[in-house]
DNA sequence: GATTATAATTAGAATAATTCTAAAAAGGAA
DNA sequence: TTCCTTTTTAGAATTATTCTAATTATAATC
């Protein structure tokens, strides 16, 4: 794996937040000073398809990166805010719904979060 | 609601695929041949907001719009492909876990449509 | 250690999707 | 008709992302 590969990876594995290419950047830039936007994204890129971390898009938001265990998202729909939270696994049952395999799913619910159901 | 809200309303509501804000606009051409990209976007975002139609985004992919009855959506990881499917409903089940009111889901569910399958 | 081949990185231009802004047009209400 | 509000237009601006070609780093071989 690729010097910035490595640093990439252990960032967002390490990371509680979903964080964009942009923050990823600017992330690695602190110990790596002379990387560049472009070089983060062709990382991601490749490392979405080496199947070690996955992206996750939200409607209108920009794409997020995250790690790759199982788990599902919450998401606040006034601020926009995202959560992990691992509701139960339903993969079996999305197979056995649909007769036959599947590969993932991706499952975002969307709330109100806190802070944001006291301000209205 | 506006000339064109109306119009593009019953196009999202009546298509059976899930049209990009583009591939809506040429539709509307047909019958409105003035209307411009930009105004389409205004109304697709007003129609989002009054809940009338809802944005879905895949990973990569250009936003999409879609009717807002419940319902999920299977995609094929290879060629993008989407299409609707209805798993079992699962709000209650997730308020339960979380202990919480949820607005509403979005369920993708990732597998190799039959045409991408045959080629692999 | 020099040489070559391959892979990774850079810089910056290019593209695509979407939003913004200000002006023009259309639609009511008075 | 006049005035006010809403909708639409045109096109510039922004943002996120990809692409291309040149450069640099790494590893493999002589």
């Amino acid at each position: 794996m690729s010097r910035y590969a490595k640093q990439i990876l252990n960032l967002i594995n390490q990371s509680k937040e979903h964080m964009t290419a942009e923050q990823i950047f600017l992330e690695l830039k602190k110990a790596e000073p002379k990387v560049v936007l472009a070089t983060v994204y062709n990382n991601l890129n490749a490392l979405c398809e080496e199947g070690l971390i996955r992206k996750i898009s939200v409607e209108g938001a920009t794409d997020r990166y995250d790690k790759i265990k199982r788990h599902d998202h919450l998401v606040c729909r006034k601020c926009g805010f995202l959560s992990d939270v691992s509701f139960e696994d339903l993969t079996e049952s999305l197979k056995r719904q649909i007769g036959e395999d599947i590969l993932s799913y991706d499952l975002k619910v969307f709330y109100l979060c806190p802070k944001c159901r006291e301000k209205k």
